[in-house]
DNA sequence: CTGAATCCCGTGGGATACTG
DNA sequence: CAGTATCCCACGGGATTCAG
């Protein structure tokens, strides 16, 4: 191991980020707002339970999301953004902007081949 | 489906850059330089041909990468990024960027947790 | 409400051998 | 040299059930 060049540690910020639902996990905590677990749940129509605490608790431990608990019944936890899980919104900002970008342009291409069936 | 936010499009971008192999891959294309099957083996030496390859038609796929055939014996393929591909470079940056600052701050946690041990 | 525990499956990726 | 073709396995992720 250790063989990348020290110059290539994209891969590094890609763990942090990649997981099924982990962006948009993202998207919705970046958004400020501190959110309840069903509340997730709820921007997140498809996800399974299991998931979403799977994913929230890696991002715990990377200290990208912060977890509250408050001690009442029934129970209330809200997950937030980290100071430093905010470093991550210029980048995913740039990933978002190609994103688009990259549909776009996939789109365009589709047509064209359409285009190209009718003549 | 597509109940991705449109503001939400990081996964695309993701797409294009996740896989075992694709950060690296990437890395070394973007130094320029066209680079054949055999050079690029060698720049990774812990990929197998057959996922060496499989990356390689996904990237094409997506024109990223540019493959061409010199038709000769033995054989000659070159890979290079496509200028298209070129887009990705500062994405690639910033994560990379993202990602040296995170591995710091992971060493640095390691740190003062062994202090607080030898306390 | 916020989870943990099981069980299960598809697929990304590895090892190896073969080919024009 | 630059790939295919097979076979195989680990693991990310899904469905469902149970619990404080």
């Amino acid at each position: 191991m250790q063989k990348n060049p020290v110059h290539c540690q994209f891969v590094v910020a890609l763990d942090s980020i990649v997981g099924k639902w982990k962006p948009i996990i993202l998207y919705h905590l970046l958004q400020g707002k501190p959110l309840r677990f069903n509340e997730l749940r709820r921007l997140l129509p498809d996800i399974t339970q299991r998931m979403l605490t799977l994913h929230l608790r890696e991002l715990e431990e990377e200290e990208i999301v912060k977890r509250v608990i408050y001690p009442q019944i029934p129970p209330k936890v809200e997950y937030s953004i980290t100071e430093y899980g905010m470093s991550l919104s210029p980048i995913l900002e740039t990933l978002h902007q190609w994103g688009v970008a990259h549909v776009v342009r996939k789109q365009l291409k589709k047509e064209k081949n359409e285009q190209k069936e009718t003549d």
